[in-house]
Parts: structure tokens; C-alpha cells; sequence
DNA sequence: GTATTTATATTATACATATCATATAAATAT
DNA sequence: ATATTTATATGATATGTATAATATAAATAC
């Protein structure tokens, strides 16, 4: 993780889009950008605490070890997303680990900065607020989905927020590239199965693949995988 | 649900407690007391958004379905507590159910009065985005959990967590009453699994059952289901 | 440019957990 | 007080998903 000369544009990420005007100045002068290669970890699960980062060019990923042969992929961090925002509060250790999924350029804030941010910027607060409400939204219906979906509803569930959130490429790709062990980790399965599951929606042609890219062709069909089957409730009359 | 003539001190939940002193004439204006019966629905998933409420006596039960037979016991929300808070923002209706566990007194405050109070009151804001924050790395942890951890892991985990949150009786039994069910609802697993976990815990002599009730006898060991076994790193030299 | 690591691909097998079935006890309703 | 529903209890069976094992291809390091 290398300093970057070229410094961000102050016009990228929620906080300074959120910020007073006349704050800018204080970021500009306070932040540290930072070069990261692909694969780099920006920081580990356990560290101190030293500040929030936001993407300012690339993708991250935002996962939790389980022993040290598993992980969760908590969530993805794209272009202007805020990530190792657990500095809030009395957190001492990041709880979550950060790795660059390709180069990127990241921004560094380092706590009292950031806490100093909150106070002044009342609509950044705001803003970070309903960030916290819609995430927290988004962990329950996952929380939900790892208790009881399958996992070839979990995959399929994966595809769609992946599309939805990474956009297509201009040959309607989803526009992320993943390993499929990313997306194993993503779903919280294994490599295999999620293997399996990948070849048998290509069977069912739901979906489409060009090495790792993904292209959802029946997205009503794939998203049918992500309900339950409602189990009619009896009739209790003779 | 039933209107409550006898209202709340306006000194219990959070809410109250964070607010302006010069704010409380106008939540004690607005606010409505109910009393809801053991396992009344306070409100349903699906239900159209009116506003916030907090537990004023008792324990509610927060959880989302899966299908009709299934679903996950998300949060408890205890005495002084905040639910149904997914009004914020642009939610039309409410992703989780609410439910009271036993006899409970809640507090109901409008949409507009909500937002109102937060624009006010910038310790609350504050005090609630930590909320939120704090219940999201919370969800984080559980969500790897549902993921990789197994079930008597989970079991372990919920028992810790609930002794955790609601205290001991004086004669040392978690002091709070859930049915097998909603205990395997909060795991996310069967019942029939959690109540064979519950029976091997009890054999080997780390939990004492008395009715429905538990009592945590062995903590260091119940805590270590929760751990991972690490597989050591492999020794790669020859 | 070759070596080495990492990702992909695939089959066979094991196992944890869910499902099904049924009995009894406790709580709630009438 | 009796009926009915709901919770507890427990064994037998099914199945989804992980584990293990192994081969090949691609990417990265030296």
C-alpha cells in the first residue's frame, strides 16, 4: 500500500459529496490516498483502529474470518463507499478485514478527523446514519436468507445484488469480476458447491459465462430460486 | 393492543433519556402507550410504516419469516429499547415482525414526530446512529456465524448472548422465558436440533434446565463451542 | 522463461442437520 | 371441568452441503 501522489478530487466519495463546502479544505488537508494492489489487504480483522477509508478507484471487499480456513464476505465496497467505519464508537480493533478485489486508490481519514467531520456536517451525519439503517436492513435479510435459504437461492440472490449493484458491461456482463471462490464466500458455501450450483444454472441457461464473468439471460427465473415455496397452510375444516 | 391510561415516565427508553429536557412536553404530547398481551403481534412484516416504538415494560421478540413455517428471531428488544425504527428513510413498510414475549407496555411515536426529535436533538442522532452501528457489527458477526459456525456453536453463542443481555434470576437462570421454539427461531436451526444440543449441554453438565429456564453452569466451556478449531497452518518446509 | 503458486474443474464419500412421525405434557380456551 | 391447542420430547430417515481427493489450467513470482 503505496501513498498516492495524485490526490482524490475531493468530489468522490458520500462524505466529501455530503460535506459542507467549507470543510473541504480540512479533508483535503487531513486525508492520505493510498495506491493498492490486487489481492493487497488494507487492513486486517483485529488491528487498531486508525481511521475510516472510502474507495476512491476500484472495488474492495469487505469480509470476516471464521478459523482460518473460511470467511464471509460481509460486503463489497465500490467507488465512493465508505469501509472500517467500527473506528465509531469505542471500537478498538477493526472487526472486519478489507482486501483490494484489483488496484485501486483508496482514502484514509484518520479517527479525530472523521469524528470532527460528524460534528460540523450535520448532513453527513445524517447521510452515514441511514447508511447504517439501510446496511443493518440488508444484514437482517441476509442473516435471514444464511438461517434458511438454500444456497442455490443464495447464489442466485448474489447474482441479482451483484448486477444490481456493479451495473453491466457493455456486452451485459455483470460488471464485477469475482473468483469463484469470492462468490463461494460471498454466499456462504463452499467452493464446490457453489461450483456445482454455477453449472447448473448455466444448464438451465439462467445464466451465461465468459470465464469469470457472469451474465444473467433469465433473471425472473433466477430470481424465482431466491423465494420460498410457500407451503399452503392446511384447510382445518372436515 | 390496547391504549394504556397509565403512561410512560418519559425517563426509560433512550429516547427519552438522550432528548433535550425542553423536548419532553412535546413527546409526552404525542407519544401513545399500549399494553400488548404475551405473544400479540405489534406489528407485522409487511405492514405499512407509522413509526417508531419502544419498550417500556417487558421483552419483545423482532424476527422475519421465511415461507410461512420458518423464521429468524433477529433481536430481542428489552425494556428501554428501540424497534420497528425501519421507518427512517424511504421504507413503506416494516421488513421485521414485532412480537411480545410476555405482557409488555410499548411506546409509539409517530413517523413526523421521530424525524422531528432527531433534527432536534443531536445527541440522540448521535446515540442512534451508534445504535445502528453497533447492531450492524453485531449482524456481521452473526451472519458469519449462520454461515460457518454449527449449530451447537450457535446454540452456545445465543445462550451467552442472552445471558448477556438480560441478566441472571437470583437463583442464576438466564432471566428471560423463550418457548425451544423461539430459542431454535434466534439459532437458526429446528427445534428438533436445538432441544438434541440443549439435552447434550445439560449431559455434559455446561447448562441446568429448571422448566424452560437455563442456567449457565460451565461458561468457559459453553464459550469455547464458540470458537473454531484452527487448523494449524501447514508446515511447508520439506 | 521456467517454477511455483493459485484458481478451476470434477467425482466420490461423509456427516450435520432437516424432515417426518408420533407420543406426552402443559397451557389456554370454552 | 373438559376440550383443544400449543409446547415438549424423542426416534427413524432423508438430504443438502461439506469434506476429501485429484487433475488441469491459469496466473504470478523469480
Amino acid at each position: 500500500m503505496k501513498k498516492s501522489k495524485i490526490p482524490c478530487d475531493l468530489n468522490t466519495c458520500f462524505m466529501c459529496k455530503t460535506c459542507l463546502k467549507e470543510w473541504l479544505p480540512a479533508l483535503s488537508e487531513h486525508r492520505t490516498n493510498y495506491h493498492v494492489k490486487k489481492g493487497e489487504v488494507i487492513f486486517r480483522e483485529g488491528d487498531p483502529v486508525k481511521g475510516v477509508y472510502f474507495v476512491y478507484e476500484g472495488n474492495v471487499k469487505v469480509h470476516k474470518k471464521w478459523g482460518n480456513e473460511k470467511e464471509l464476505i460481509i460486503r463489497f465496497a465500490k467507488k465512493g463507499a465508505i469501509f472500517g467505519h467500527r473506528g465509531l464508537g469505542n471500537n478498538l480493533h477493526y472487526p472486519i478485514s478489507a482486501t483490494a478485489l484489483e488496484p485501486c486508490i483508496v482514502c484514509f481519514i484518520d479517527m479525530d478527523l472523521f469524528n470532527a467531520t460528524l460534528k460540523v456536517n450535520s448532513d453527513f451525519a445524517y447521510t452515514l446514519m441511514m447508511f447504517f439503517a439501510d446496511e443493518l436492513q440488508e444484514a437482517e435479510r441476509k442473516m435471514r436468507n444464511l438461517a434458511h435459504m438454500p444456497v442455490k437461492g443464495r447464489v442466485a440472490q448474489a447474482l441479482i445484488s451483484l448486477r444490481e449493484k456493479f451495473g453491466l458491461t457493455e456486452n451485459g456482463f455483470i460488471d464485477i469480476e469475482l473468483t469463484r471462490q469470492d462468490l463461494a464466500s460471498y454466499t456462504g458455501a463452499t467452493y464446490e458447491t457453489v461450483f456445482r450450483i454455477i453449472t447448473d444454472l448455466v444448464q438451465d441457461s439462467m445464466i451465461k459465462l465468459s470465464g469469470k464473468s457472469i451474465k444473467i439471460v433469465d433473471g425472473i427465473r433466477l430470481e424465482s430460486l431466491t423465494h420460498q415455496i410457500i407451503t399452503p397452510v392446511e384447510n382445518t375444516e372436515g
